[in-house]
RNA sequence: CGGGGUGUAGCGCAGCUUGGUUAGCGCGCCUGCUUUGGGAGCAGGAGGCCGGGAGUUCGAAUCUCCCCACCCCGACCA
């Protein structure tokens, strides 16, 4: 039984001055957590017990869905992550240290290498596999900017899986099987969320999905339709892509001088000002100027190869989805030593005419989705001050390829059944991904296959951020009073208030009922304290968050029939139960 | 890493512009008395390297420079 008098617990009556987002805040306010170092937190009776809740959930749903629990270390060696490349690519937000001897160690951020090299080390045959295996670990990442408490730490806890299938259709499987584990587990964690398509990004591998609690704190962007189920990480939004146009119905590309129209709006302008140039049904619009793009990719190998994008001019490039797209290439800006190099390129005039393989420039052009064949365009000429209008793509220029870089808006088209989709941020709380051989080639793991010859087995990785977890919940779940949990991961079942005096009924009362509730099973929180005026017991509970509140006050004092009052936290709702009918009814409220 | 803001008691804040008693207020904490259904009252008390360092000055919380930390926006980010 937890004791008000006894707790290890401060709550505070002001917000804390450093605290922005509502989890923080009230973590910090009810005495859950207290922060120890950038971007790191020390957890109080209260938070440890909530934290053990949704462990225990995320535990008791790997081992139900039939993964087995490791442990490692989070110091480790250089070697394993030099191996596959990441003690470099992971940049400044891996935390590297040295032993007394000037070794080099690592704080891992994830755990993929030992997992591939305890599975070499202990499997040898297909007969071994399928296997997935988990740890729940202190995860650690430098990050330029911790902030939101426990929403972004430089250290927090993961429940990081890994499987190992011999083939494709193993991966499948086991990947379905980690879906559906963390369905079960973060709808028993009541957490909404959605999962979105996202792009598997620097990790390798191919289809991946994160799981999202939509809310605005979240740092993640991601888009759903309006009325299907789809929905997709930004950089996974894929374009729908509208129907070729007959090139019979288009007219000439005719290249006009077009002084003054230094930006997208005044080309528009001018264009729509000339009575020869105006459409007859429509104005043109900046959605009809094709803008090109050019910027330099540095691959792995340190090659720079320079590519050309062309967009419609209404949309700017957004840089994450082109990253996904060039991923592991990374994009840089085109400046003006680059131009040089280039004469063909006429900065501001940029068209198709000069890009492409084919053509002056021999720089790589990729198209927006929408530009497909017999669209006509206003776009540069390639030549200062000109630019040329209805230049129609499949007949007067044939880019490479397309690619999905554009910016995605409110209302643009669902890929899915065409209805508008809607922007909406979120917080990364599980991703699953299927990750290939990419270890396990740079790790040498293979195991003997049924021929006796050496596999190569293809792994997935799945996580689910613990300690993000319990911060998304403290978003979702409360309000203006304070903390709203859960009962699955709530500190306690029953926070009992006794208000009344010392030498009056309440006190006993109060233990009694906690004893009786404990006897039954449930978890109790006692506010036995004499001093705080009952105001401050109930504004405590209230803050604190346990789902039920039993109130052991003026009700007990009826010596004819004494009642108890029981009231729900999340929805405010009071009741006076009899005291002899009372444990019966908390149980019930308590399991149901 | 760029831009902006803030560091004064456990928490929230004033004082700083214009340097000068013993650095102040509310909450919390301790002692005593009263009080107990919505953050009680009275009285007494404890608690501060004024983020750190270097300067300017007879004298610095206050002015100057450097550093650190925290918050916000951006960049970054399984």
């Amino acid at each position: 039984m937890l004791r008000m008098s006894t707790l290890f617990l401060r709550t505070l009556r002001d917000d804390p001055a450093d605290a922005e987002v509502a989890s923080h805040r009230l973590l910090v306010r009810a005495g859950y957590i207290r922060r120890a170092a950038p971007g790191g937190f020390s957890w109080l009776p209260l938070g440890w017990l909530v934290y053990r809740n949704v462990e225990r959930v995320v535990r008791e749903e790997m081992d139900a869905a039939g993964f087995q629990e490791v442990h490692f270390p989070a110091l480790l060696p250089r070697e394993p992550y030099e191996a596959t490349g990441r003690w470099t690519e992971y940049g400044d937000n891996l935390f590297r240290l040295q032993d007394r001897k000037g070794a080099d160690f690592l704080l891992a951020p994830t755990h993929e290498e030992m997992f591939t090299l305890l599975v070499k080390d202990i499997c040898g045959s297909y007969k071994d596999l399928p296997l997935s295996i988990y740890q729940i670990q202190t995860k650690y990442r430098d990050e330029a900017r911790p902030r939101a408490g426990l929403l972004r730490g430089r250290e927090f806890v993961m429940k990081d899986s890994y499987s190992f299938d011999l083939d494709d259709a193993g991966l499948q499987a086991s990947y379905d099987a980690h879906r559906a584990a963390y369905i079960s587990l973060f709808d028993r964690l009541g957490l909404p969320y959605v999962i979105v398509s996202a792009m598997s990004g620097a990790m390798g591998g191919s289809a991946s999905e994160e799981f999202l609690a939509p809310m605005d704190v979240g740092e993640d962007t991601f888009i759903r339709c309006t009325s299907c189920d789809y929905a997709a990480n930004v950089e996974a939004v894929v374009t729908p892509v509208p129907p070729a146009i007959s090139f019979d119905a288009q007219r000439e590309a005719i290249v006009h001088h077009t002084p003054g129209t230094p930006t997208i709006a005044t080309l528009v302008e001018w264009v729509n000002s000339d009575t020869e140039l105006r459409h007859p049904e429509r104005d043109w619009t900046a959605a009809d100027t094709l803008k090109n793009v050019v910027v330099k990719l540095r691959h792995p190998d340190g090659t720079i190869e320079p590519l050309a994008i062309g967009l419609p001019g209404d949309r700017e490039v957004d840089m994450k989805r082109l990253e996904a797209q060039v991923a592991p290439a990374e994009p840089e800006p085109f400046d003006e030593d680059d131009f040089a190099k280039h004469p063909s390129l006429v900065k501001g005039y940029i068209g198709p005419g000069a890009l492409g393989s084919d053509n002056a420039s021999g720089i790589r052009y990729l198209v927006d989705p929408r530009v497909v064949d017999g669209t006509a365009w206003i776009t540069g000429a390639d030549k200062r001050d000109h630019h040329v209008i209805d230049l129609v793509a499949g007949r007067d220029f044939t880019p490479d390829g397309t690619i999905e870089a554009a910016e995605i808006r409110d209302g643009d088209v669902c890929p899915v059944c065409a209805s508008p989709v809607e922007i909406a941020r979120g917080i990364e709380i599980g991703h699953i991904f299927q990750l290939g051989r990419k270890y396990a080639e740079a790790l040498d793991l293979t195991v003997q296959d049924e021929h006796g010859k050496p596999a190569t087995p293809t792994m997935g990785s799945y996580g689910v951020g613990v300690t993000r977890a319990l911060a998304a919940i403290a978003e979702a779940g409360h309000d203006d009073l304070g903390l709203v949990w859960p009962r699955e991961i709530a500190p306690a079942d029953v926070h009992i208030v006794v208000a009344g005096k010392l030498d009056g009924p309440q006190f006993p009362a109060g233990e009694r009922l906690a004893a009786d509730l404990e006897a039954a099973g449930l978890r109790v929180l006692l506010d036995d304290r004499y001093g705080p005026s009952p105001g401050v017991k109930f504004k405590d509970a209230e803050l604190i968050g346990i789902p039920t509140i039993a109130i052991v006050g003026r009700g007990v004092a009826d010596e004819t029939a004494p009642t108890i009052e029981v009231k729900d936290r999340r929805t405010g709702e009071r009741e006076d139960i009899a005291l002899d009918a009372v444990v019966a009814h908390l149980v019930a409220t308590c399991r149901s």
